[in-house]
DNA sequence: TATTGTTATACTCTATAACTATA
DNA sequence: TATAGTTATAGAGTATAACAATA
C-alpha cells in the first residue's frame, strides 16, 4: 500500500463536516487567487455584506448570524469604525446595544472589494455545471435555514 | 428598516464561498456540541483520518490534499510523533521525504474520537432529508474532484 | 439575574521567508 | 536548480472568562 500522489479520502469523503471544510478552503483559494492579499478576509467581508443588507443591525445579532464570537466582533467593528467604514449608534430602547450601519465610505469599500471577489467566484464554480451549482447553493441554504435571495437579486 | 433578529443574508445567500463557510461553521458546531473540548480539532482529525486511509503517505502529499501548509503540517506531525500516534520513516528512493503511518495507539485514538464525532454528525444533517444529504455530499465531492467512497464503506 | 458589549489572555491556524539536505 | 521538510516570525481567527452598564 504505497502512498499515491492522489490519496484516498476514505471516511472524509463521507463526512459532511469535512467535505464542507475542504470545499470552503478550495472556494476561498479560488476566490482570492488572482489578487495577492485582499483588503478584507472572508470574515470581515461577510460582516460588511451583512451590515449593508441590514442597516441598523445590532452587533449581537450580527455576531450570532455569522457565528463570530462577540469578543472578536467587537475588535472588528472597532477597526471598521476607526477606518470610517461603519457608523454606530445606541438605540433608545436598549442602551446596552450598538446599531451598525455602513458609511458611504463603507459602501464604496464593499462595492469595490465585492465586485472583484464575486467576479472571481462566479467565473468558476469548480467542476460543477450551472444546474449543479444552483442545487448545491439551494441545499446549503436549506441546511443553514437561510432564505433564498430575492428574484433577480445580484449575486 | 429596523434590524430583525433574523437578518437578511442578501448577497451572502448567493455566494457559494460564503454559504460553504457558514455551513462549515454550523457543521462543526453540531459536531463538537455535546463534548466540551474535543481532543483534536477538525484539522488534526482530518490528518489522522487521512493517514489511516493511506498508510505510508508522504507528508507533502498529505499537506496538499488537506490544504494545510507544509510548515504547519510539520508542527502537527511532530506533536503526533511525540504523542506516539504516528510512526515516521524515510523512503529509500527519496531521503528528503517522510512517510507517515498510524501506530496502534494512533489507531486507537482515532477510533475513539471519530466514533464520537461521526455519531454526532450522522445523527443530524441539519434540516435535510437523507436524500438531500446524499446529494449535497455528492456535489461537494464533485466540486472537490474527490472520488466517492467504496460501496458499503463506513461513514 | 440575565444580557450587551468590552477587555484581556491564550491557543490554533495561516502566511511567509530563509534554511538544510537531498534530488 | 528544484523539492521535502524544517525553523522562525508575524498575523488572523477563535475560545474563554471576567467586568461594567443596562435590562
Amino acid at each position: 500500500m504505497a502512498a499515491p500522489d492522489q490519496p484516498i479520502f476514505g471516511a472524509l469523503a463521507e463526512s459532511l463536516g469535512f467535505l464542507l471544510r475542504l470545499a470552503q478552503l478550495q472556494a476561498f483559494d479560488e476566490y482570492f487567487s488572482a489578487e495577492g492579499s485582499p483588503e478584507h478576509g472572508p470574515g470581515e467581508m461577510s460582516i460588511l455584506l451583512m451590515i449593508d443588507a441590514n442597516p441598523m443591525i445590532r452587533q449581537g445579532v450580527l455576531a450570532r448570524a455569522l457565528r463570530i464570537k462577540r469578543a472578536h466582533m467587537t475588535k472588528i467593528i472597532q477597526s471598521f469604525d476607526r477606518a470610517g467604514l461603519v457608523q454606530t449608534s445606541v438605540p433608545a430602547d436598549d442602551r446596552r446595544s450598538l446599531e451598525l450601519t455602513l458609511t458611504p465610505a463603507g459602501k464604496d469599500r464593499l462595492a469595490r472589494v465585492w465586485d472583484r471577489v464575486s467576479l472571481n467566484e462566479l467565473g468558476r464554480p469548480g467542476n460543477l455545471t450551472q444546474r449543479e451549482t444552483d442545487t448545491l447553493k439551494r441545499l446549503l441554504r436549506k441546511y443553514l435555514s437561510i432564505a433564498a435571495p430575492a428574484e433577480g437579486a445580484d449575486a
